[in-house]
DNA sequence: ACCTATTTATAAAG
DNA sequence: TCTTTATAAATAGGT
């Protein structure tokens, strides 16, 4: 779009949008943009996967009409979406809403796994060059997704490797202090030294802990 | 148009009228052509005073709409138009037993889109490392499959232009012979001469096929 | 989301 | 309506 919106039109000459009143002009625009408009919407439907109802009237009674799926169907799925209790049928649907649902159902599973067979590299044949060309960097996009995740997994290791060192370190050296000063000083009776294999004894528990959490299948 | 139908589309590259397989082009094109399509819709109304209802689905489920006028009125008339004998139908199964079908079938889809995330790097972040590594190997898999088919179809084309370029060569030479032959003994009347032209026409016909046929969008 | 090279769509005229 | 032609729009591919 360039214009000012709701001031031009496409083609040789510009038009204003507004109701083009020579009549035969009209009709004639009304022909070429009705095939445009029907056009584009099968275009979309094929292109993008949608569902896609379109429904013209001409302005003396015509009707055109287009349905990527089934008139009806989408009708009804349009007024499932708005919350309209549908007004053709509140309870039951026709056997052939079920048969268009499923079979939707059933080319969407055929498409994943067209999808996972190329992936993984199977059935590439017909594809042409850009299609391979796009399919080996979507891929390339997952690998380097994958590992970035590894390379998270392993660095998160490593800092919790790293912390529990530390605390091991930490927690050594107080169990050195205090058994030099039990050897050292003797100053102290039962409840100290009960104190200290408490100490001892959570020490190894953490030891396990280290072996447990960090049991990395690398 | 131009091309022979259900061939191309419009835009900086040409497309196949055919469903999109990469999501994300897939998911592009419709925001974009969605837009298109609405407008042209809604400038039909206008411009040609006709009442136009419109009804997208995204593949994803999700609505867009457009009505000149109401979408239940222009429902209603299409209905009207159509005659549609009622939708009303005694014959069906349950609504049990589609639904179970149909949550068969979406299962199924789960399954498959959820490996189709994974094999794109995508929800990954609850896999262990173990689920990650094979992950990647298949990935680096795909992808060399993917370069040895982009390797296949070079190299065939490399064999194509050569064939070509032998041919075109073969040809120059009996140009040029028949050429020569024509200004040294004028021994021949029109119809070697008329032979010769259209000698020369076919070497330009194989000119063409060369460009169209050896386009590879390397 | 924005850019731009290309392809389409289409207004005007015959 | 069909064809042609000049021009405006739409949009595919890329960033």
């Amino acid at each position: 779009m360039d214009e000012s919106w709701v001031l031009k039109e496409m083609g040789r000459g510009k038009v204003e949008l507004k109701r083009i009143e020579n009549p035969t002009n009209r009709q004639v625009t009304f022909s070429k943009r009705r095939n445009g408009l029907l056009k584009k919407a099968f275009e979309l439907s094929i292109l993008c996967d949608a569902e896609v109802a379109l429904l013209i009237f001409s302005s003396s009674g015509k009707v055109y009409q287009f349905a990527s799926h089934d008139m009806d169907r989408t009708v009804a799925k349009y007024r499932r979406e708005v919350g309209l209790p549908d007004s053709s049928n509140p309870q039951f649907r026709t056997r052939e809403f079920w048969r268009s649902e499923i079979d939707e159902l059933k080319r969407s599973i055929n498409t994943s796994e067209a999808r996972l067979k190329h992936l993984s590299g199977e059935d590439i044949l017909a594809l042409g060059m850009r299609d391979l060309k796009q399919l080996e960097r979507q891929l390339k996009i997952g690998v380097e997704r994958v590992r970035s995740r590894k390379r998270r997994i392993v660095s998160d290791h490593a800092t919790l490797l790293k912390r529990r060192h530390k605390q091991l370190q930490e927690e050594n050296s107080r169990l050195h202090k205090r058994l030099k000063e039990l050897q050292d000083g003797n100053i102290s009776s039962g409840l100290v030294g009960e104190n200290a294999c408490t100490m001892f004894h959570q020490s190894i528990v953490h030891e396990e802990d280290f072996h447990n959490e960090t049991g990395l299948p690398l």
